[in-house]
DNA sequence: TTAAATATTGGAAGCGCTTCCATATGGAAA
DNA sequence: TTTCCATATGGAAGCGCTTCCAATATTTAA
């Protein structure tokens, strides 16, 4: 067997035509007994397997999907990813990835992949769409499922990130600490934006003021400033504030609190002692770092993303969904004197 | 413009032929200067992309690789997806992504992605090929580069895991260190039984006897056994060896060594004063959690591949290539009792 | 000016499938 | 036996491209 066989080598060995070949592939009722038999017969004997590309032209469709996401790849994409592999290999779809190194690249890079009927759907992870493509009418006909970022005309998967900012800010003002540090990402990212007003609205309710020396954000745009090092300069500076240092920190995510936790030691300070901190995420390592965190439901977002795209790839004109997950506080050393670890709602 | 226009639809608007539609598209040589420009005009107005199953069929390529990996993804694959992507963004190439849940649907995945000419090329990371698929004519006719595994018989992309067990384990040994312990994952993981190749012969060399208490595998499928819980639990049995127990741990891999430490921790030891401890792969948290660790230089391995990958399916009668690249010690807190971190070759 | 050589161009065939329409086949009913 | 349906089947057309051959236009040489 050197070439490959095509439907019409099935046939031929067979003895029908091509269509009683497709129907047969395609569980087509109408197709005796007898004849299914002997077709499968052959195709298993010939190990045939159908040219996804011929499928795809003949029938306007591609099944694989696009999976959009910055390539700053972290473990959130990965815990994603995983959700709606598991679900696409019962069905034999594949998934196509797409990095995409720049905010400023979003738009084209889209564009040229779905423009030509390349994929059946899009997932895309964590990057703001830009409004002139959010207008584009190609680009609104191709199902879509927006993960960890929001659009009003799209359907989308997020925490809420107002909601863990204020709790975990929360979380800090209950254990006393009064003068509460937000340790913060580039704004432009939405989920820092929003945790920051989580973190606005947990003080102002509890009629902290909101000392501008104590907020701190980056114009940083690799990773838009979600990085070790970018916590640990932070941090550096709010230590460097000597007596007007903050008691606590809420770092926008895990990745800035293991720097600052790195700058907290080389201060010869200790968590919780002289300073709280807590992250959000609840990375793998959170755990054994003791580190205090917000835990995002992440597998459980990635089956539903997959669910819902799925959902929406069979019926186009379902009305706009949008779910939040709300975010789970993980009591761990760095808040919480006892050294015990605790999950609190 | 509803529908997607056509190559039929350049050639009319542009009163040419769809031929010579397809020799401007692909920048065949013989249209006139006028011509191309009047039909590249006419693409631009109408946002023209050519589709890409379409060429699929016609060329009987499909610009797409397969990148396969095994589901419990780490940095590792990252770091080599990125470089992958990086190169493969300049030409217009896709990216399908394959996770294998268990080492037993390899041959059967791998089976159903190749059998029809869905992808030109594969890499394969981390995971050993079964000899049967191996011998597989039609597998062996697609372009193939493994990375972090090896086939005889495939191009392939590795560290050199003795060289490093190697060393880490002469590492400890030159700090005067006699118990030497390993702590490995499931032996019949390819990096896992090279480690440990590489902690013999440094152990052997030295004249030190193979102490079988001290020599920690496990039988554990998930993810091979390199995760944080079996380190833990190992390095928890080594401890509580009392007096026999070992005064310095070589780990197959930083996610374990990190469950180790919490361990460590957890009997109120302290390294490296009362146990010295090394990794394998200088994860980004080894830097900030003083870890000793062998580093592999993943981004070049990336990079590499992708080349490597491009090569062979441009001459598919390229002698087999076999890559080895050299891990470097990082010295951190965790051996160094000076708590300076340094860089050794 | 004309013939020969070269540069352009058009479009049929074919890639491997699905789909649909026309045709065939086999009973059941009459 | 003949008539009618429901069930089964074959295969042409078409999905959007590439490729190649034949046909035409343009140059160059004579």
């Amino acid at each position: 067997m050197t070439m490959n066989s095509t439907i019409y080598d099935i046939a031929k060995k067979a003895d029908v035509g091509i269509g009683t070949v497709s129907r047969v592939l395609n569980k087509h009722a109408n197709v005796s007994k007898k004849t299914r038999k002997r077709v499968l017969e052959v195709i298993s004997r010939l190990n045939y397997k159908p040219h996804p590309y011929a499928i795809g032209l003949a029938r306007q469709r591609t099944n694989s999907i696009l999976f959009t996401i910055p390539f700053f790849a972290t473990f959130f994409f990965l815990e994603i990813l995983r959700g709606i592999q598991k679900r696409l290999s019962d069905m034999d779809a594949s998934i196509i990835l797409l990095g995409i190194n720049h905010p400023d690249q979003i738009a084209e890079t889209l564009r040229n992949n779905i423009n030509r009927h390349r994929v059946d759907g899009i997932v895309l992870c964590s990057m703001k769409i830009p409004d002139q493509l959010a207008k584009n009418k190609l680009f609104r006909k191709i199902p879509m499922v927006l993960v960890d970022t929001y659009h009003k005309e799209f359907d989308s998967i997020a925490v809420n990130n107002v909601e863990g900012g204020y709790t975990a800010t929360k979380h800090l003002l209950d254990l006393g600490h009064t003068r509460i540090a937000m340790l913060n990402a580039n704004l432009r990212s939405v989920p820092a934006k929003e945790r920051f007003k989580g973190y606005q609205m947990a003080m102002i309710e509890s009629h902290k003021c909101l000392d501008e020396q104590l907020i701190k954000k980056t114009k940083s745009e690799y990773l838009d400033g979600f990085t070790r090092e970018i916590g640990y300069e932070m941090m550096k500076e709010l230590l460097n504030l000597g007596p007007e240092r903050p008691t606590a920190v809420f770092a926008a995510s895990d990745i800035q609190a293991y720097g600052a936790l790195a700058a907290i030691a080389e201060f010869g300070l200790r968590c919780p002692k002289d300073i709280a901190l807590i992250g959000f995420d609840d990375l793998e390592l959170s755990g054994p770092l003791g580190l205090t965190s917000m835990l995002q439901p992440m597998s459980e977002m990635g089956t539903l993303t997959i669910e819902r795209l799925l959902e929406r790839m069979n019926n186009h004109d379902l009305s706009i969904y949008h779910k939040t997950f709300e975010p789970t506080l993980i009591v761990r050393r760095t808040t919480l004197p006892s050294g015990k670890n605790i999950i609190i709602s």
